[in-house]
DNA sequence: ATGAAAGCGCTAACAA
DNA sequence: TTGTTAGCGCTTTCAT
């Protein structure tokens, strides 16, 4: 039984390298691997012949002798909504260029949020928040894989996360409306199965709390992120008898829409109407009135979550972190302080 | 010398779930590929044990034992403005989705321009637009590596493109904008090393010059496409003594900067200039005049150049191809007829 | 400083 | 239908 060479002649091996130059693979495997014991003599005729040929190592085969991978993978679970936002792209961003620097191959998985993953030697995960998917996590840890979650603190889960401090920044929004004097705040919620959402609406809550104003359940109107269902808030909100003079927003997205209604309404902004979103898309800095918002450090959280997984797959037995990031307000011109009437 | 297998015990390998079954490896290799020539009772034992061990097959033994990968690399260099475009994320989202609906595994590649494309073990390789990284491409070419490129139409190469047709696009803006009676209409256009911005330009001429009207070189501006040198540009443009009375912009964000410049001098738009952008940016429907601007499909093009890809990697003896999709003028409310004086 | 050879976990050709 | 075994291309002992 005679085995023939399958390899295509056109890309060259290790040993191929090893003939042209004249010493053993393992002599090329050494300074291909930056070992020091290699003579300088050898080293420049293995570096010749590698150049010559064009080799480069084969991943696969690399990585099977070694059994270490530095590919991560980043999955976005494919949640209405969570495209829409343009800090998507911002997270993609800075985990990408992170990554780059730090040398770990990115492999990006947009995964239904019920399909199973397969995540077959990939050597670390990034979840890009967890809505729905969950299991996929919980698969991924019991699988001993590192893991870093992104935007969501899962509290009963051994895993590090780097949220953002979503009470914190709903609370400051919140305040500074209260701080110039509107009483009757509204809020336009997200889809309060996101963990953001949820957060933006409990920091709303706890913020007219402590000022001890009340709640009124017909000035909070609950949404999926998306700009069609703000914009029947905002219609609602807006002809109301008794409208709210101020609304916080938990998107800016959503926030625009606001605007646009209030404009098609014949509304003055923000005279009639003070304005806060969240998330500080630009887009809310090319209206007729500049949104006024809260920032998130997205492109830090972004590389924070590398850091971070990168340090769960070098270190040994490394213990996870909960980091959280804090929220900043960004006073642009959509508020104003209420005239006393 | 005896070798100690170094295998972590916690990841079980094929011969555990061949023990526990009771049968050979290549049993439980047919098993895992499908093949069919497998009792039915041995293939639920296999099954059985496969799932009791949490069994997945190691992707790098496979694949060093076939020599085939389902792993695409996705190149995006990190040119400065590649990622102001809102679309870059349309892409990754269009790319993305498409490569997890056909299994193909995507690896993002934010790259410099000027380093080196280690690409090893890599079946075929995306790359979004080619500015300044032309080197990258023809060393994976030459490797043999399936390539689509992506935005760019690449005549010198045998390389499969998806390209926008931009000279058309530019052709029907200026062309609209002629059919409203204007004469003097301006240009910003944007960082002429991309084949984008350059053919824009050109769609602007010749649509000009084909209705007669000269070109005067001062109202036109070259930019990198930031937001800063649009700035500049407006200024410049609108403070003229006699001023254009149109101006098609190369890109949305810079169309919405020339508009705050406007408003901020205060113009009123469309009366007194009117605009039309390139990109479709969601931005420019929010401000207090929608923008007029011409669309691409990028959706279609994502999934064109994952389908591309596919068809060079699975195909044996297949020709490159060179796809062109349209842009589409999308009339909104940013431009007015020229009234005649 | 160098090389021989075992082994990483799988697939596929061949034999049974 | 099943098992035996060579080999994918590299790393890593171990011996020289």
């Amino acid at each position: 039984m005679v085995h023939i060479k399958k390899r295509p002649s056109d890309i060259p091996s290790i040993e191929d390298v090893a003939r042209l130059a004249g010493v053993s693979i393992t002599t090329v495997s050494r300074v291909i691997n930056k070992a020091t014991s290699v003579k300088e003599k050898n080293r420049v005729k293995v570096l010749d012949a590698v150049k010559q040929l064009k080799f480069q190592p084969s991943i696969f085969a690399q990585r099977l002798a070694t059994g270490k991978t530095n590919e991560v993978a980043l999955i976005m679970p494919r949640y209405e909504g969570i495209f829409y936002s343009f800090y998507a792209l911002e997270l993609i961003r800075g985990i990408g260029t992170l990554c780059e620097a730090l040398k770990l191959d990115l492999l990006l998985h947009i995964t239904d949020v019920r399909s199973i993953l397969s995540v077959r030697g990939v050597g670390g995960i990034i979840f890009a928040d967890v809505i729905g998917n969950r299991h996929q996590l919980e698969d991924a840890l019991s699988r001993g894989i590192p893991c870093v979650v992104l935007n969501n603190y899962v509290e009963d889960l051994e895993v590090s996360c780097i949220a953002i401090d979503n009470i914190g920044g709903a609370e400051a929004a919140v305040n500074y409306l209260i701080g110039l004097g509107h009483k009757r705040i509204a809020h336009i919620s997200g889809d309060l199965v996101t963990q953001a959402a949820a957060q933006r609406f409990e920091g709303y809550k706890s913020a007219l709390k402590k000022k001890n104003i009340a709640l009124s359940e017909d000035i909070i109107f609950k949404t999926d992120y998306s700009r069609g269902q703000a914009r029947m808030a905002a219609e609602k909100l807006l002809k109301m008898p008794n409208p709210p003079t101020a609304v916080f927003v938990a998107s800016d997205s959503m926030a625009l829409e606001v605007m646009a209604v209030a404009k098609e309404l014949g509304r003055l902004l923000p005279r009639d109407l003070s304005i806060v979103g969240f998330d500080d898309n630009p887009s809310g800095l090319y209206g007729p009135v500049a949104l006024t918002t809260v920032r998130q450090p997205l492109i830090r959280m972004a590389e924070e979550s590398v850091k971070e997984l990168n340090r769960l797959m070098t270190e040994k037995k490394s213990k996870v972190k909960k980091i959280f990031l804090p929220a900043e307000l960004i006073i642009r011109e959509s508020c104003q302080p209420l005239k006393s009437t």
